[in-house]
DNA sequence: GTTGAAAGGATGGACCT
DNA sequence: AGGTCCATCCTTTCAAC
């Protein structure tokens, strides 16, 4: 018996090394992770054991996070993604946090990043219509103070990816 | 009772009419798809083949798209995001297929939209550093001619969240 | 909508290569 | 280390109520 090793769920291990078949099934998870283990297992040339330790492992590390459903927004009823420019003349910590909770308060906020630069904050936007936006807008500038907000609306998903590129392996006597 | 809607794999429905369970058991596989359906059954307040029977349809209705497994980008090594702010100067329909066939063949744009207004396209891209973003940056503009770009750059993912609000689900605090 | 039964997949052990 | 076989448990799937 080895010791356990202590991953935490939110322990984010910034040195993991993958191997070949590790990105093959991170490969193949990406894609469609209601495969079964034996097909995963088919399509990265391995069986099946070695593949369910690896899965577990990669977990493990937080290397998979989780696994969801993607659903289809017009499916329901949300036909407008709108992504948001924020500038705020305001830096201190209070506001930060409040700004913050807003955010995350708000279920039509899909994806929030801190920017470097003169755009301090982007928003992605999901709701129903313009009308529904604009509540979102001034439910938000009711909540925090902002200096200004640029709204860009999308007329077209050209890609959606949930998968993130897998970099390749650094080449070893290469 | 309706006559059964030919839903093709393509095929978005746009009028699929959701009751408060399935809105439930969307909202549940949104957050973690690898419950098991007694789980779900359990946590929506109803039983296993209802369910099951939901699932199986909103699959079908193409509401569910797919099930993917979530990685951690820092735990890749993806540690630069980058929101790009694309201005073109052409609009014909063979720039435009150059330009849609060079992002959809970059696996670190992760995310593209088409916009309305002085902007016309927003990009999501995800890479290793600010070095590789370049590497990104000026292939692309080699293989297409783009008038103008903006590059934002992400410190912080504040929120990301995989799951869309589900229009008319009561949220806590309500 | 509920129960339960049959089929198939996941998990982990033992053992071999 | 990975591969194979296997045994057990859990889940999905679907028939019957």
């Amino acid at each position: 018996m080895s010791e356990p090793v202590s991953t935490e769920s939110g322990a984010t291990q910034i040195s993991v090394r993958l191997d070949e078949v590790d990105r093959k099934i991170l490969f193949q998870l990406q894609q469609d992770a209601s495969l079964s283990l034996d097909q995963i297992a088919e399509r990265v040339g391995a069986s099946k054991t070695p593949v369910w330790n690896r899965i577990r492992k990669l977990r493990e590390a937080g290397v998979i996070r989780k696994q969801v459903a993607i659903l289809d927004p017009e499916a329901l009823g949300l036909e407008a993604c709108f992504f948001v420019l924020v500038r705020t003349s305001e830096h201190d910590k209070e506001w930060a946090g409040r700004f913050l909770k807003a955010l995350r308060d708000r279920p039509e906020v899909v994806e929030a990043h801190r920017l470097a630069g003169d755009i301090d904050y982007i928003l992605k936007v999901q709701v129903r219509n313009a009308r529904a936006y604009d509540r979102f807008y001034q439910s938000l500038i009711s909540e925090v103070k902002i200096h200004n907000v640029t709204a860009l609306l999308s007329m077209e998903e050209i890609k959606a990816s949930s998968a993130l590129p897998i970099p390749d392996l650094p080449q070893k006597g290469a």
